[in-house]
DNA sequence: ACCGCAGTCGAACGATCGTTCGGTCGGCCG
DNA sequence: CGGCCGACCGAACGATCGTTCGACTGCGGT
């Protein structure tokens, strides 16, 4: 990486003495690394980056933390555990698959939005350690649900007929964990956010109801 | 990076001599570079992984590229291109905003699966360097034409109204990019996947019309 | 007053990175 | 046939990476 590096948002260390003993417990770290994990990609940050953003040197950073795929598998296991939390609630397991499906959804945009850096991690893995592939292999058994949700739904009649239910199924979860591209909290509360998503998954964008220029490609 | 690779899918360097002059054209092996640099990000892809990929040493590979970046620029730009050329088409500057909407949608499925490699890399930038800076820029500019649109629509009723139509043109954008992170030739047919996306977008998942559970968070 | 220890740091480790350099090989043109 | 030149390669460059080490500091307990 011989570029410049984009505008530095963190690393201000208080002047000289760092006399307080700030506590960095290790839960607070992980986030913090999870953050600039994202801002520059894992590959592309350095311990330095992460020591600076928590405002002590890379050696003492040490000090708190096993190394840098340590702080990876914890931030990773953060998103899992609050995307598999989702799958055990009563309403996640009871009523019609559209019913359950619906929830899921939108739970799932709260867990985004509310875990947005540890999700955000798991959703840009490229597989190059074993713990990425770890993470990758438990995020797609939580997509295998929804995928078989949606089957259950459109085979109950449920889903608009017509196409493939396991491509729908690719499209809703890329619908929804698109947002970690883009949202960040405060502009726009999160409650609206459950309720466009719902919207557009589920109704579409159009006006009336079945009409447009329903064209085939 | 300290973990092993994921199993190497390329790299067969025929036996002992080369003499063939296999004619290393800049723009097949900016498509080879694409390809690896989607398998293991582009920041832990190595010059060495690239030229293996080629089936030639590191130095070779200099022989034919100017090096990492400049691959990825014109891996960019061919992206770029692509998407650009949308914008210029007739059925995206002439009809309703909703009719011109939709024709966009579905030439961009269209540019994406046909230039999966480079748009899936143009999608995954961080902005480490300059040159991602640029084409992160070039990149909102395509997105702020379709949310221009949106809102255009929106404001001439042929959206279903309610929410932000600002929020909308995210989803969308999202909904439609989200193909790269899944979408591989020769599964699904271009167009199925084509209706499939526009029939999500705009109609949405549900059997009936307005019906569903339509409650609100 | 003393000690232990958590916290911090500078310096250095080997490894790997992107890139460069000098030189060899062999087909092609004159 | 002689020489040129594009293709190719091994070796090495300085830089940066993740990680380790030894030493210093100052607070809390005894």
């Amino acid at each position: 990486m011989t570029g410049t590096r984009p505008p530095a948002p963190e690393g201000e260390r208080p002047t000289a003495t760092r006399r307080a003993r700030p506590a960095y417990d290790p839960s607070s770290l992980v986030e913090v690394a999870a953050r600039v994990f994202n801002e520059r990609g894992y590959d592309a940050t350095s311990m330095e980056d992460l020591s600076a953003a928590a405002g002590i040197t890379k050696s003492s950073f040490y000090h708190h933390v096993r190394g840098k795929e340590a702080l990876l598998r914890a931030a990773l296991e953060r998103a899992l555990d609050g995307l598999f939390g989702i799958l055990d609630e009563p309403a996640a397991t009871t009523g019609t698959p559209l019913a359950r499906l619906r929830h899921i959804v939108r739970r799932q945009v709260e867990v985004l939005v509310g875990e947005l850096p540890h999700v955000t991690l798991l959703l840009r893995l490229r597989g190059n350690t074993e713990t990425e592939r770890w993470a990758l292999g438990r995020r797609r058994e939580f997509d295998a649900a929804i995928a078989s949700l949606v089957r259950e739904a459109s085979a109950a009649g449920e889903l608009r007929a017509g196409l493939d239910p396991a491509v729908d199924a690719r499209l809703l979860s890329g619908l929804v964990n698109s947002l970690v591209e883009w949202y960040r909290p405060g502009r726009v509360p999160v409650d609206e956010l459950v309720a466009e998503v719902d919207r557009m998954a589920f109704e579409g964008l159009l006006a009336q109801g079945p009409a447009g220029d329903g064209r085939r490609a």
